[in-house]
DNA sequence: ACTAGTTAGTAAGGCGACTTTACTATTTTG
DNA sequence: CAAAATAGTAAAGTCGCCTTACTAACTAGT
């Protein structure tokens, strides 16, 4: 039980903090992207735009999607709508709801926005390998499928030493 | 340019989606173990822990090393020394600083956290292959090391249709 | 048709995890 | 020893959410 072995290994070869840091770098750079050329966009906002149809979809079902809730889904909508990027327009078959979609400036600049995506995808290729990033991508893949299979915590209680 | 078929291809195999989700997913987890054998604890807190040296670490290097402000650094510092976990001392070559180190009881409550660590490492192991979570640990730092490497942004101006 | 219960969305306030700006107390340097 | 730098603290603000509490509209049961 080396307390000093055991730290040093859990620092190298974390599977978590590596996730952790290369999720946040490359979230970073890719919204700084985009805001070069359409500012006011933030890292919040990308977070509803891959669960929006084309024909329009209810917050309600936005916020299920994204896994937030309807509160902050409308604050979303909200400042995208005033950034002109989304619409809403009342649900034909439920008075109460509303949907959302794309406007055309939404349309366009979410093309442009997924044209830079793709660019540095291809730069990541570049630099470490096409072969790499396709196994990264299937294999990140895998380990999204049995995280999200996980039920929660199966844990015994242990108990706290001092 | 068809815009459903750039949207759908988006959808799958997006590269910063899988390793946020991953992540958060992952952290999520992992957090929720520790707590349930350390309550008090929060995900922050973990932040910290893999700068903190055995000999002490003084609260600016850890501002610098967990890429947060100093009185961010402070705060968390704090909490963890009202649950009993860090403690800190004065600094005997600096005045002004002070040495925040693991508390008898935080290396103990430390072991048991990387244990958690390691078993969900094996559990995850058992689900995926080891091969393929080792290939996983070994891209992704690759990863890191890319995107630890890029000048952030490195782009000519784009023009906003619209 | 009318009440009861559900659902879509809004409002207001709070919280966690930070940041910025401004400060004090030391230390180093010229 | 004065000037600049550095370690840490204090206070207030921001961002991205959540909880609680509501209104308005829809749906089902009688």
């Amino acid at each position: 039980m080396s307390f000093e072995k055991d730290l040093l290994q859990a620092k190298r070869g974390n599977l978590g903090q590596l996730l952790f840091r290369c999720s946040r770098l490359l979230n970073e750079q890719g919204v700084s992207r985009i805001q070069s050329f359409f500012p006011g966009v933030r890292a919040s906002h990308t977070s509803l735009l891959p669960h929006i149809d084309l024909e329009g979809t209810r917050m309600v079902e936005l916020a299920r999607r994204a896994g937030i809730s309807k509160q902050a889904v409308g604050q979303l909508v909200q400042e995208m709508e005033g950034l002109g990027l989304l619409v809403r327009s009342p649900d034909p078959e439920d008075g109460r709801a509303w949907r959302v979609s794309f406007s055309e400036l939404g349309r366009q600049a979410l093309l442009q926005g997924l044209a830079q995506l793709r660019q540095m995808q291809q730069e990541m290729k570049m630099a470490l390998g096409r072969e790499r990033v396709e196994r990264l991508v299937e294999d990140l893949g895998c380990l999204l499928d049995y995280l999200e299979s996980k039920p929660a915590v199966t844990q015994g209680e242990s108990s706290v030493p001092g």
